[in-house]
DNA sequence: TGTACATCAGTGAACGCGCGTTCACTGATGTAC
DNA sequence: TGTACATCAGTGAACGCGCGTTCACTGATGTAC
């Protein structure tokens, strides 16, 4: 996706873009998404979009790529500022994937959407594997440290991404917390998350 | 969603029309779906779905109300076939749910959609109070049995629901499993569910 | 048993709409000489 | 510095399409008497 010459004007109608077609996707979900819609938002040409992303798969597919590279560099970050902890540096990762899902809700919409997106795309695949080998990485480093022995290391890894992820997808959909209770989104996934963490530590 | 009179003859239609804007879910997406489509697909008139669901939405939120209900179904039951051991009841609802998610895709696409389905419908949520108490339930009895205790119940819930959650979800995506082999979905999500289960279970 | 009537599931024509995509174009920016 | 040309971002009119929804209707099923 994409392709530009980038020895000609590199204007902001392509960020203007991505960030209307996210805010919406935050807002309204992909249903109510179009090319039209987003072009409408910036106040350009409804053709205008076409331009930049051929068409509305590419314009999801970058955006999904965008967020993936985003997420691939947080927790990068976490592993890496956790240091000699490798638990402390997975289980960082997790709360941080949570609070990316948090921040970045248009993102995270269309992220993992195989029916919008291209999942082959150079780009989105790049930063996937990126954010997979992060995952690994970490999650050799607590094997080596003891954690987790006994146990293939691609399934601890799923185990970790999918703990991550359902607390995310939960935590977007609003339905965590005390029943009943109008508690702060945030402050529910941040203590599920939490606790999640703990139970993969005392292992 | 979908009062119709009992005394009257009570066709197969809507069946049909649920069965087929299922299967259409689990092939193409939700994206994909319209109601005229899963018309076509029956070989009706377009017009007829109106008439059991009144719109698109009726049509997704009657879907995902029974789906729930049948998930609502497939946990009691495995907490109950658990009998006195409430952390097996908890560790096979988990493997429950995911199977649940493989073999009703279709289901699962819609179940969890704000966007599609109207989860103020009283159907959906009484089945969805009724999946969550099981799972509440189940998470008393064991901290009853001494898990998890020291952390607050819904917390414990939530985690439980999310862990599921996860491994249905990126089950789904088909991401799971070892890196560039093409191992058996099924089988993937089961050692990943598996392998979470553990880990609650050695708390 | 027979006739007249009520119900209602499903039809099919018609509507207006927003969509993605195409395409000839304009006009500003940058390049060659 | 000045002119002629090339590039290309973005325009706006036009297209055909599938969509959801409406509505007067048909015809089969069941009910009243």
């Amino acid at each position: 996706m994409s392709e530009r010459n980038p020895t000609y004007y590199d204007g902001d109608l392509r960020r203007e873009l991505l960030d209307a077609a996210k805010l919406a996707l935050a807002e309204q979900g992909a249903s109510a998404v179009s090319l039209r819609s987003v072009a409408r938002a910036v106040g350009v040409s409804h053709a205008a979009p076409a331009h930049y992303f051929t068409d509305k798969t590419g314009l999801f597919t970058d955006l999904a790529a965008e967020g993936l590279a985003l997420l691939a560099d947080i927790l990068t970050e976490q592993v890496e500022l956790a240091g000699d902890d490798p638990v402390e540096g997975l289980t960082a990762s997790g709360v941080a994937y949570v609070e990316f899902s948090q921040e970045h809700p248009g993102y995270f919409e269309v992220m993992f959407r195989r029916d919008l997106i291209d999942l082959n795309d150079p780009t989105y695949a790049e930063s996937g594997v990126r954010a997979l080998t992060v995952l690994t990485e970490a999650v050799a480093a607590c094997q080596a440290a003891g954690w987790g022995r006994g146990e293939e290391a691609w399934v601890l890894t799923d185990v970790a991404w999918a703990a991550m992820h359902g607390v995310a997808s939960l935590s977007a959909l609003g339905v965590l917390g005390r029943p009943a209770s109008s508690q702060d989104t945030d402050s529910v996934a941040a203590a599920v998350t939490r606790a999640l963490s703990d139970a993969f530590r005392s292992r």
